[in-house]
DNA sequence: CCTGATGATTCGTT
DNA sequence: AACGAATCATCAGG
C-alpha cells in the first residue's frame, strides 16, 4: 500500500480534483484563459513533479494522515458533501443521456449483416452467398474466389472479435481501477455513487468510441475486400461457349425486334446460367455492335440463322412440337451446321420471303422465322461482303434511324416459351 | 506486350 | 425504367 498515493498522482488528471496531495497549480484547473500564463502553470506543475522525491512523498502521506484524524475532519467533510451535491445537480442534465447514435447503429447493422457481428458461421457463408449473387456470378466457375473471400472475411472477423474483446477487457480493467481509486479516495473527500456511475458511464463512452473506431475500420475492411473480391468488373468473366451461342441464336431469330422481354430474359438467364442484367447487358451491347458494324456480324449472323432455321425445320417437319426456335438447345449447340439441309429450306422458303409480311400483324414466330429464313436466303443468294447483305436487312428490322423498327411484340412474340397454341412454323410449311 | 473482343458501368435521352 | 452510346476494365490470342 506503498504506492497507493504514486497512484492517485498519475492518475489525477482523469477529473478527480481536489486532491490534498496535489499542488495548488494543478487544483486551480482551467481557470486562467491566457495562454502565456497556462504555460507558465505547466512549467510550475513540471518543475514540481520533477522535485518530488520519496522525502515529499511520505511527507504528503503523513500530511494526509494528520488530516485524516483531525478533529475538525468530519464536521468539514459534511459541509464538502453538501456543496458538492449542489455543483453536481448542476453539472448533471448538460450532458446525459444522449440518443443511441445513429452512425453506430449503421455499422452494427452493416456488419452484422456481412456476418462479421452476427453467430457464428451461418451468417457468414449466408452474406457471401448473398454478395455472390448479387454480383451475378455463375456459380460454379467462380466457387474458389469464394471460398477465398469467405476466408478472408472470417479472418477479419476473427480480428475484430479479439479486438473487440481486449477493448472490453481494457475498458473493465480501467473501471475496477478507477473505481477502486475513488472508493479509496472516497475516505478523504465526499464521493457519491452516482458520481462514480457517472465517471464509469464517461469510461465507457471513451471506449465505446474506441470500439466504434473498431468497428468503422473492420467495415472498411469488409468493403475493400467485397470490391476486390467481388467486383465483377474487375473481375470480368467470359460467359461459356454454350450461354454464348444460346444469346445469339435469340438475338438473330429476333433481329427484327431483338428486344427479349422481362420474361424471355428470365428464360435466357436461366438458360444461361447467368443473371436478367447479364442478359439485359449482354443485347445491349450486342445491339449496338452489332448496328456499328453489321458487315462484321454477317458470318456469325448467317450461321446462327441457318442454324436456327435448320432447327425450325426439323421440328416443323416433325409435326408434334412445343418447341421454339430461340432455344434448340439440344439439336443446334453441339452439332454442326448441315449445309445440304438449308437447300431444302431455301427453296420452301423463297415464296414465303417474297410475301409482303414487312408491315404485318403477324406472329411473333412467324416474324422470327422470317428473319432467320432471310439470312438464309441471303447467304445461299452468294453476296460478297458487308453492304450488299447490309442493303439486305436494311429494311426488314432497322429503319432510316438506325433504330429496330418499333414492331409491336406482345409477350408471347418474345417469349421463347409460348403457348402450344400458337401458329409457329407451320406457316412455313 | 499489343490488340481486338467482351462484359460491365455510366450518363444522357426518351 | 429501358435504351443507346461512350467508356472502362479485363480477358485472351498472337
Amino acid at each position: 500500500m506503498d504506492e497507493q498515493p504514486r497512484l492517485m498522482h498519475s492518475h489525477a488528471g482523469v477529473g478527480m480534483a481536489g486532491h490534498p496531495g496535489l499542488p495548488q497549480h494543478m487544483q486551480e484547473g482551467g481557470g486562467a484563459t491566457d495562454a502565456d500564463g497556462r504555460k507558465q502553470d505547466i512549467g510550475d506543475i513540471l518543475q514540481q513533479i520533477m522535485t518530488i522525491t520519496d522525502q515529499s512523498l511520505d511527507e504528503a502521506q503523513a500530511r494526509k494522515h494528520a488530516l485524516n484524524c483531525h478533529r475538525m475532519k468530519p464536521a468539514l467533510f459534511n459541509v464538502l458533501c453538501e456543496i458538492k451535491e449542489k455543483t453536481v445537480l448542476s453539472i448533471r442534465g448538460a450532458q446525459e443521456e444522449e440518443p443511441p447514435d445513429p452512425q453506430l447503429m449503421r455499422l452494427d447493422n452493416m456488419l452484422l449483416a456481412e456476418g462479421v457481428s452476427g453467430p457464428e458461421k451461418g451468417g457468414g457463408s449466408a452474406a457471401a452467398a448473398a454478395a455472390a449473387a448479387a454480383s451475378g456470378g455463375a456459380g460454379a466457375d467462380n466457387s474458389a474466389e469464394h471460398s477465398d473471400y469467405r476466408a478472408k472475411l472470417s479472418q477479419i472477423r476473427q480480428i475484430y472479435h479479439t479486438e473487440l474483446e481486449k477493448y472490453e477487457q481494457a475498458c473493465n480493467e480501467f473501471t475496477t481501477h478507477v473505481m477502486n481509486l475513488l472508493r479509496e479516495q472516497s475516505r478523504t473527500r465526499p464521493i457519491s455513487p452516482k458520481e462514480i456511475e457517472r465517471m464509469v458511464s464517461i469510461i465507457h463512452r471513451k471506449f465505446s468510441s474506441i470500439q466504434m473506431q473498431l468497428k468503422q475500420s473492420t467495415c472498411e475492411a469488409v468493403m475493400i475486400l467485397r470490391s476486390r473480391f467481388l467486383d465483377a468488373r474487375r473481375k470480368r468473366r467470359n460467359f461459356n461457349k454454350q450461354a454464348t451461342e444460346i444469346l445469339n441464336e435469340y438475338f438473330y431469330s429476333h433481329l427484327s425486334n431483338p428486344y427479349p422481354s422481362e420474361e424471355a430474359k428470365e428464360e435466357l438467364a436461366k438458360k444461361c446460367a447467368i443473371t436478367v442484367a447479364q442478359v439485359s447487358n449482354w443485347f445491349g451491347n450486342k445491339r449496338i455492335r452489332y448496328k456499328k458494324n453489321i458487315g462484321k456480324f454477317q458470318e456469325e449472323a448467317n450461321m446462327y440463322a441457318a442454324r436456327t432455321a435448320v432447327n425450325a425445320a426439323n421440328a416443323s417437319s416433325h409435326g408434334s412440337q412445343a418447341n421454339s426456335p430461340s432455344t434448340p438447345n439440344s439439336a443446334g449447340s453441339a452439332g454442326s451446321f448441315n449445309m445440304s439441309n438449308s437447300g431444302d429450306l431455301f427453296m420452301s422458303v423463297q415464296s414465303l420471303n417474297g410475301d409482303s409480311y414487312q408491315g404485318a400483324q403477324v406472329g411473333a414466330n412467324v416474324q422470327s422465322q422470317v428473319d432467320t429464313l432471310r439470312h438464309v436466303i441471303s447467304q445461299t443468294g452468294g453476296y460478297s461482303e458487308g453492304l450488299t447483305a447490309n442493303q439486305m436487312y436494311s429494311p426488314q428490322g432497322i429503319n432510316a434511324n438506325g433504330g429496330w423498327q418499333d414492331a409491336p411484340t406482345p409477350s408471347s412474340v418474345t417469349s421463347p416459351t409460348e403457348g402450344p397454341g400458337s401458329v409457329h412454323s407451320d406457316t412455313s410449311n
